[in-house]
RNA sequence: GCGGAAGUGGCGGAACGGUAUACGCACUGGUCUUAGGAACCAGCCCCGAAAGGGUUAAGGGUUCAAAUCCCUUCUUCCGCACCA
């Protein structure tokens, strides 16, 4: 028998599936849509693991659909602007543009090898100028609405590089190149106002019924609604007033501190004040990132201020606190130490009076000591608030608040404006100017507004802000001399909405054909590292809301069905001076780790694969030794697809074996001939059972559950063969069912197999198949019998047999029998055709 | 720090609150073979000669019955707004 030879079959198919246009798609209004996408990739160089199974993934429910009747779209693209593209281009003196497009031409080489089902007719770049037009428009459609809008915000500055710095460009508080302190900078940059969505983002979370509750939960957790109240104090300086914003009103009367943002409008009366100065500068460092801010020791700064109690008129000294945030609510927060965790800390640092204002019980007195009572209880020390339920008592004040106008009931959230400038040159351009009048003009007409190509990266700071001649321009309209916006946009602007250029990729004039977006929105399903479970989903989300009216889309959630796929982890590695190196360079064992020249190298925590930390593991080797079936089959094999994994080779041999037993298999079905006559009755049954199993386990992303039946199915085939007392057409007819089940997973050896079985190479073009004869029902079924819930034995019976007779039979046994002697019977429990548990009075 | 998840043999993992360890990997023994890194057969959580008993990160709780539900602790991974 000659052996499966991967490379000459692999490359035979995907020759025939680019030949026969296999997987390309039209709108078919006869069939049913469905529209399957995977999260495109950022073309960093190679394909990793984890994007290995992310495809896979989709291609399994993108076959599976393909063959159960319905018109699939399953398109790719790539997520082309970023700042890697920029690191290169100073690293390698390579440009970003050349950089990009080489990397996609490598990464597009890769998956075409994995004999991926997708539309390549229908690939979109983002840094494609014909996606950037549409996005231009896009942008005026969405800035003549009033959502995008400019105002002061803190960017990371490299005062050497003269460079606004990406967090994960600053480490330890340095630039990651010339090693400078980094410093906040405000700089006037254009948002996004995602917050008038707020509300509507927050309640239609509700209707994502196919969406993991885990998602929609953080995605709720991060809008952050939180329903309170706004409170005006007045100040002893020059009766300048404080707006604070809390959840807890109720505990006004504990209150003993008001704390404001280092950034707050009255701070501006201590700017004369060296120590504040310092204080705030040291404030700010962390505040663009949320860990390290929430991590650092909560400092105030006391001022020379008070504010007065608005019921009791005391005076509580004003502070400057690092953990006020002036983005969040009003940038003000009166303390009250005894219910508030952060607020006691606080208050014993700085020696402030802790007064408890809420009880557990009705006027239980109750001491704070080391922790505060964050719970719900019974108003104390609050004067007309007193015995009132927290509930009671926040209503009430309120409403006191606002009979004395100082006052009023609000709804605050988490959630900020998406800032979506970035200071860099590898981005779409936003096509505005800004007119030597002073006034700031969209651009409308023309478009796109191409990227220059002569640019340098030599000199520091942002190419296009060294653009003369790009920089400099003339008003369309007017003539009148103009400057060019030199941000360019974040690139998440850009993963926004490219799920509805998929439907219409080659559309000149408008970002998406009207009839098309009908057709296929929105995305059945959508397949996705769980990484960007908050910020792309719901950018992804806010833009189809935004756009809705504007284009009429039929729904405005773009996602009808999520799945977040498990990170494919990998432990990373550094030298001593904290540069990343490929798993792939390591040499030694254990802690003694070092590269080829000698260098020391350091094992650092494993976690999902990404280019940036190099902890990437390419395919392509893995590729060459078993081919991209065994690979497919073995990622897929490996663990359930929402869990995250620890990349190990381990057991890509075991799947190696299991695609040349396919093949023996093969050879095995076609020479077979039934040569006993007692018949195996039950091998339809067992296969349908399988069949069944298998696709119930496809639609619930089981997929290492249905590989493992796929593996049980091939045995029973084998194992039938060899018995020979199965009719020819049967075995024939199931090994036909498998291929067609299998091809969903791998193709390459399942179509080849198809072939030399049938002589037709049109297993694509097959259905999926059904279950032909009922499944009949066995006529006896093992009960478990149990004696205090703990299994001691098993007896087989009848189907649907009574009680009682299988109590007498399970008192027959001699193992129940000595555990039942002495002990008297309380009670049984029965589960018809499972279970009897039978409890006694003892354990 | 906050938010979200996960923890079952040597390993990946299976299990509508109802027979824990399916299926696979690795390993061990055997058969076949010029050969075996192929194939096939058998074994493979722990204690026990067996009958049988025990075991789902640790501890507690709910239940006739818990890997599964609840609480506490530990460990690991993901996100935290300029990586994408």
């Amino acid at each position: 028998m000659e052996n499966y030879n991967h490379v000459a079959t692999e490359n035979k198919w995907q020759k025939k599936f680019k030949e026969k246009k296999t997987f390309l798609t039209t709108k078919d209004n006869s069939k049913k849509k469905f529209y399957c996408l995977e999260m495109f990739p950022y073309p960093s160089g190679n394909i990793h693991m984890g994007h290995v199974r992310n495809y896979t993934l989709g291609d399994v429910i993108a076959n599976f659909k393909r063959l159960n009747g319905f018109n699939v779209l399953h398109p790719m693209g790539w997520d082309a602007f970023g700042l890697p593209a920029e690191n290169a281009a100073i690293q390698n003196k390579l440009h970003p543009k050349d950089w990009t497009l080489k990397n996609i031409d490598q990464m597009k080489k890769q998956l075409k090898k994995l004999g991926l089902s997708i539309d390549w007719d229908r690939e979109i770049s983002t840094c494609d100028e014909n996606y950037y037009k549409q996005q231009q428009v896009l942008f005026g459609v969405l800035f003549k609405k009033g959502l995008i809008y400019k105002k002061e915000s803190y960017v990371n500055w490299d005062p050497i590089d003269n460079t606004v710095l990406a967090n994960e460009q600053v480490i330890d508080g340095k630039g990651w190149r010339s090693g400078a302190i980094v410093e906040k900078k405000k700089l006037n940059q254009w948002f996004l106002k995602i917050t008038q969505f707020s509300d509507q983002l927050l309640e239609s979370l509700n209707n994502l019924e196919g969406w993991p509750e885990k998602v929609k939960l953080m995605q709720k957790n991060w809008i952050g609604k939180s329903e309170g109240c706004e409170i005006i104090f007045i100040s002893d300086f020059n009766n300048v007033s404080i707006k604070i914003f809390t959840t807890r009103p109720d505990t006004i009367f504990g209150a003993s501190f008001i704390a404001i943002a280092p950034d707050h409008p009255f701070t501006e009366n201590l700017k004369d004040d060296q120590k504040f100065q310092t204080f705030k500068k040291e404030a700010l460092k962390n505040i663009s990132n949320e860990s390290s801010f929430q991590q650092n020791e909560k400092l105030g700064f006391k001022t020379k201020f008070s504010v007065f109690h608005p019921f009791t008129k005391k005076k509580l000294p004003i502070f400057v606190a690092n953990f006020v945030l002036m983005d969040y609510g009003s940038g003000a927060i009166f303390g009250c130490p005894a219910h508030d965790q952060r607020d006691l800390d606080f208050a014993k640092k700085y020696n402030l009076e802790i007064i408890p204002v809420v009880t557990s019980e009705k006027s239980k007195e109750i001491n704070i000591i080391d922790k505060a009572f964050t719970e719900d209880g019974y108003a104390i020390n609050s004067e007309f608030l007193n015995n009132l339920s927290t509930i009671e008592a926040k209503n009430k004040i309120i409403e006191e608040f606002e009979k004395n106008k100082i006052g009023t009931r609000k709804i605050s959230y988490r959630l900020k404006d998406w800032g979506i400038s970035r200071q860099r040159y590898w981005g779409c351009p936003i096509p505005i100017i800004y007119r030597e009048d002073g006034k700031t003009i969209l651009l409308e007409k023309n478009l796109p507004i191409k990227l220059p190509l002569d640019v340098d990266f030599n000199k520091a700071g942002n190419p296009l802000e060294n653009h003369p001649s790009w920089k400099h321009t003339t008003c369309p309209e007017t003539g009148m001399k103009a400057i060019r916006e030199t941000d360019t946009l974040d690139t998440f602007f850009d993963s926004s909405w490219y799920f509805l250029r998929f439907c219409s990729p080659h559309e000149q004039n408008l970002p998406f054909a009207q009839d098309e977006i009908n057709y296929w929105m929105p995305v059945d399903q959508y397949i996705g590292g769980v990484e960007h479970a908050i910020l792309h989903l719901l950018y992804s989300r806010f833009f189809t809301l935004a756009l809705q009216d504007d284009y009429k889309i039929k729904s405005a959630e773009p996602f009808k069905n999520l799945f977040t796929q498990g990170m494919v982890c990998h432990p990373t590695y550094k030298t001593n001076d904290g540069k990343w190196i490929f798993p792939n360079q390591v040499l030694g064992e254990g802690k003694n780790l070092f590269l080829a020249n000698g260098e020391k190298v350091i094992q650092g925590d494993s976690q999902a694969m990404s280019k940036s930390k190099k902890n990437v593991v390419d395919p392509e080797e893995i590729i060459k030794i078993y081919g991209s079936d065994a690979m497919r089959w073995f990622i897929l094999s490996d663990s359930p697809p929402d869990r995250d994994i620890q990349w190990s080779e381990n057991g890509i041999q075991g799947s190696f074996k299991y695609i040349q037993k396919i093949w023996r298999t093969s050879e095995l079905v076609k020479s077979y001939k039934q040569e006993k006559n007692d018949t195996n009755n039950n091998y339809d049954d067992e296969i349908n059972i399988l069949i069944e199993q298998i696709s119930t386990c496809i639609q619930k992303f089981h997929i290492n559950v249905a590989i493992a039946k796929l593996y049980t199915f091939l045995n029973k085939i084998n194992e039938q063969i060899e018995l020979k007392i199965v009719k020819s057409e049967k075995i024939l007819e199931s090994y036909k069912n498998y291929l067609i089940i299998i091809s969903v997973f791998i193709p390459f050896i399942a179509n080849e197999c198809w072939e030399k079985l049938t002589g037709k190479d049109n297993l694509s073009a097959q259905n999926w198949p059904k279950i032909s004869t009922l499944i009949k029902k066995q006529e006896t079924c093992n009960v478990v019998i149990q004696i205090n819930g703990k299994k001691r034995a098993i007896v087989n019976v009848m189907n649907d047999e009574e009680e009682s007779q299988i109590f007498s039979k399970s008192l027959a046994i001699n193992n129940i029998k000595v555990i039942l002697d002495g002990k008297t019977i309380k009670n049984k429990i029965f589960v018809k055709n499972k279970i009897l548990n039978i409890v006694t009075n003892e354990n």
